[in-house]
DNA sequence: TTAAATCTTGACAAAAGAGTCAGGTATACC
DNA sequence: GGTATACCTGACTCTTTTGTCAAGATTTAA
């Protein structure tokens, strides 16, 4: 541990430190997934629509609607009156799924036999540090807190104003503490 | 909020999803960093020994190391007799630090103008959700605490053995969760 | 039956990240 | 001085990710 330890999160956070990344998949099929959030329950949403409210093309927004039509999170119409929704209510569909459906593959460490430790084995074919890993526990911890808090939330929690929005992450940031103690 | 609130982390994580990434020369780097934090106080380390102990090629291993002396977390020695060494001790280089030297960009949001913002504008200059951004709550909860954790930590802290590590972990993981609180 | 709107698919091009290579510079020791 | 050891650097290749394109299939409606 060291000295910063008791240095409040903005100060921390104002040197400007960058880390771990989220995909542009991920992020703006999260999006497109918002925009059919919130339209749910009404006639399906053609690409056009998305592309145009999320700034994108409508052959990339296409793309990424596949994605997520393959993982069952996405219906499609095809023809005029076509377009597509959500497969099930936005109360029901966590961001941790749907982010899940974009990534190729991502952090997630449990094991020794997690994709991570498999993926990050150098030249070798084992990674060298599989029977003791000091780096290990960095991961697992962030990969533990970061998927508890994915599936805690739902689309619909995401639907309302930002500020809305950040109150209830801070509402379910504390109950997933709570529940990591439990275990 | 989904109905799967109270399933435990186990549960969760059990789906194997994955998500997040982390760099290779975020990986990699922080690697070697703790070869040469185990080797703190000693003769210099070469180049050669990171890269058998790690399973890297040498010339992956100098580069790594020259990202590591240009944010002056290492220093190297040229000549016979020479290598690499922590430019300070072990305990007073945060792990945040590290990660911030190897990282070309990647997630923190604080803010409308942070990188990440600036970085998923799609086809357009700028977002169109800058103004107000349901999605942006998810990646600033995950950012304070990524960074909040990662500044917690020293390389000192991933010298032990790996159970131990875990230990660290779990306790300044409660404290990181206190402090949050707190503001 | 034809036209218009819209999804479907796979191939492709552009950009970013990972990792290698070759030629150069500094230091120690004989 | 000469030689061996080791760091330094930028250019280069290979792979993965990002985003585009073109040709096809389905549905509605006139």
């Amino acid at each position: 541990m060291t000295k910063e330890s008791g240095i409040p999160n903005m100060d921390r956070l104002a040197k400007g430190e960058e880390v771990m990344k989220v995909t542009a998949q991920e992020e703006y099929g999260l999006r497109c997934m918002l925009q059919l959030a919130r339209n749910f329950g009404r006639e399906p949403l053609v690409s056009r629509m998305i592309s145009e409210q999320e700034g994108l093309s409508i052959d990339y927004v296409t793309k990424l609607l596949m994605l997520l039509r393959r993982a069952n999170l996405v219906e499609s119409v095809r023809g005029t009156k076509g377009g597509y929704a959500l497969s099930r209510d936005p109360h029901s569909i966590t961001i941790g799924q749907v982010i899940q459906s974009l990534s190729t593959e991502g952090l997630i460490v449990t094991s020794a036999d997690s994709h991570h430790c498999n993926h990050f084995s150098g030249q070798l074919d084992e990674c060298v540090h599989l029977e003791g890993c000091g780096i290990r526990p960095v991961w697992v911890t962030l990969s533990k807190y970061i998927s508890g808090l994915l599936e805690q939330i739902s689309l619909a929690d995401l639907m309302g104003e930002e500020v809305e929005v950040m109150g209830v992450f801070e509402h379910v940031a504390n109950e997933t503490e709570a529940l990591d103690k439990q275990i």
